[in-house]
DNA sequence: AAAGACCTCAACCGCTTTCAG
DNA sequence: ACTGAAAGCGGTTGAGGTCTT
C-alpha cells in the first residue's frame, strides 16, 4: 500500500498568498525546516495544499532568493543555457544561484523569447513561414502600439491548444507527423550540451537527448544520439553507461565545433540563407536519409557518408560497439528547427540554432575549455548583440524597447 | 482622463519521476 | 515487484499593473 493522500483538495484555499500566510509558512519552516509538505500545511495553521506551500516557499520565500531585475550577465546565461537545455528551467535555474526556475520561466517567456523570435526572423527574412508567422499577427502592431505577446499567444493558440502544446511537450509532434510517416520525420526532443552538468543532472538530461521516430511511437522506442563537444573529458557522451559517440555532421568543408543535432525535412529550406540561425537550420543532420538503425546501429562498424541534393554531408566515424567514435571532433555546430509537417509552423523546440554558440557558453560562462576558435566568438558576439539590440530594433517599433 | 491593449509574474494544473510502504 | 503518494517539473492562466492612443 501507498501513503496517505497529499491533501484534501476541497476547502483548502487558492489564489494569491497574504502575508499573514507569508508569515506562518516562513516562521513553520524557520522552527522544523523543509520538506514533509503534506503535514505542513496543516502544522502552521495553513488552509492550503502542501504543493502550494512548497511553491510558495521555493519561488517566493526563501531567504537565499535573488531579488530585483535579471541582470544582464544573467540574461545571457538564461540564453546561452537555454540553446542548450532547452525548457528545462530547474536545471537552468541551478546555475543561476537565487533565481527560480518559476522566476526564469517567466522571464524567458516575457523578455527573451521574443528577442530570439524576432532575431531568427530578421536573421532568415526568406523563410516563408516565419514570415507567415508575422503576417498572421505577431508583428502587428495593437492600438497599445506595442507588439508582443498577445500577438504571439493568440498565434500559439491559433496552432496549438493545450492539450497539443502538452503533448507536444512530451512526445513532440505526435500528431501532426502521423500522416508524414513516410517521410521518416523523426522528432528531437533534446540537445544537450553541457559539459559541466552534474553527474545527476547529466544523466537526466541525457535521458532527453534522444531521436523519435512517430511512426513508431507504439512502441514508444527511444534511440539516443548525444554528440559531445568534450570527447576528452568524455562528458556529454551517449548512453547511460559511459558510452562515447561523437555524431560528425559537416555542411561543405567548413568546420566548427559544437554540438550536432538533426530536424525533419530540413529539404525545406533554402540553403542561400544567412545568419547564424540559418547556419544552425542549414547544418542540420537529416534524417530523412539517416535512420536511426544505422546511428545506432548495435553491432557498429557502419560509416555514415552520404551527401544530399543541398549539400549537406553526414558523416560518422569509427563506431565503438555500436555508439560513434568520441574520437573525432565534433565540426558543426547543429541547432535544429523542426515542422510539424502539417501546419508548416516551426518550432524552436528547446534551442535556438547558433553555430558555435555551445562553445561560447561553456568557455565563458563555465570557464571550460572548448575549441574552436575566435572566428566562433566574433559570430556569438554579433549574435549576441544582435539579441540584445533586436529587442529594441523588432519589438520597439523604432527604438521604444520594452 | 478614460479605455483598451499589452506586460508581468505569482500561482495553478497536470504530468512524470522518485521513493516509501 | 508492485502500488500509490510525494516531490519535482514545465506549461498555462489570470489578476493587476503599465503603456499608448
Amino acid at each position: 500500500m501507498g501513503r496517505a493522500p497529499c491533501c484534501e483538495k476541497v476547502g483548502l484555499k487558492k489564489g494569491r498568498w497574504t502575508a499573514e500566510e507569508d508569515e506562518k509558512l516562513a516562521k513553520y519552516i524557520q522552527a522544523n525546516g523543509e520538506g514533509s509538505w503534506r503535514s505542513m500545511p496543516k502544522n502552521a495553521g495553513l488552509l492550503r495544499c502542501g504543493k502550494s506551500c512548497r511553491l510558495r516557499w521555493i519561488n517566493y520565500l526563501r531567504a537565499d532568493l535573488k531579488r530585483g531585475n535579471i541582470s544582464t550577465e544573467e540574461e545571457e546565461i538564461i540564453v546561452q543555457l537555454h540553446a542548450s537545455l532547452g525548457n528545462r528551467w530547474s536545471l537552468i535555474a541551478s546555475y543561476l544561484p537565487g533565481r527560480t526556475d518559476n522566476e526564469i520561466k517567466n522571464y524567458w517567456n516575457s523578455h527573451l523569447s521574443r528577442r530570439i523570435h524576432s532575431f531568427r526572423r530578421s536573421a532568415s527574412e526568406s523563410l516563408p513561414l516565419i514570415t507567415e508567422t508575422a503576417k498572421e499577427g505577431v508583428l502587428t502592431k495593437g492600438k497599445g502600439g506595442r507588439a508582443g505577446r498577445f500577438a504571439v499567444k493568440k498565434n500559439k493558440n491559433s496552432h496549438t491548444p493545450k492539450d497539443a502544446t502538452r503533448a507536444s511537450t512530451k512526445k513532440p509532434l505526435m500528431e501532426n507527423n502521423t500522416s508524414n510517416c513516410h517521410n521518416s520525420n523523426i522528432e528531437v526532443m533534446q540537445l544537450l550540451q553541457t559539459p559541466a552538468i552534474e553527474k545527476e543532472t547529466l544523466s537526466s538530461a541525457i535521458n532527453d537527448t534522444v531521436i523519435w521516430d512517430p511512426c513508431e511511437d507504439d512502441k514508444e522506442q527511444m534511440d539516443l544520439v548525444m554528440p559531445s563537444p568534450y570527447p576528452e573529458t568524455g562528458r556529454g557522451m551517449v548512453g547511460s553507461s559511459g558510452e562515447k559517440a561523437t555524431l560528425v555532421v559537416s555542411h561543405s568543408d567548413e568546420i566548427t565545433s559544437g554540438n550536432s543535432m538533426l530536424c525533419p525535412s530540413v529539404g525545406e529550406i533554402e540553403n542561400d540563407s544567412s545568419g547564424p540561425f540559418y547556419q544552425g537550420i542549414e547544418n542540420t543532420l537529416c534524417f530523412d536519409e539517416v535512420t536511426d538503425k544505422e546511428l545506432l546501429d548495435p553491432n557498429g562498424g557502419s560509416t555514415l557518408n552520404e551527401e544530399r541534393q543541398d549539400g549537406l554531408v553526414v558523416r560518422s566515424e569509427e563506431r565503438e560497439n555500436g555508439v560513434l567514435s568520441p574520437n573525432k571532433t565534433v565540426y558543426d555546430s547543429i541547432g535544429y528547427l523542426s515542422s510539424n509537417g502539417e501546419s508548416g509552423e516551426w518550432h524552436s523546440c528547446s534551442s535556438i540554432s547558433i553555430s558555435g554558440f555551445d562553445d561560447w557558453i561553456w568557455d565563458d560562462v563555465m570557464g571550460g575549455h572548448v575549441e574552436g576558435g575566435g572566428d566562433h566568438l566574433i559570430q556569438e558576439d554579433n549574435m549576441l548583440s544582435c539579441l540584445w539590440e533586436s529587442d529594441q530594433v523588432e519589438w520597439g517599433g523604432g527604438g521604444t524597447g520594452l
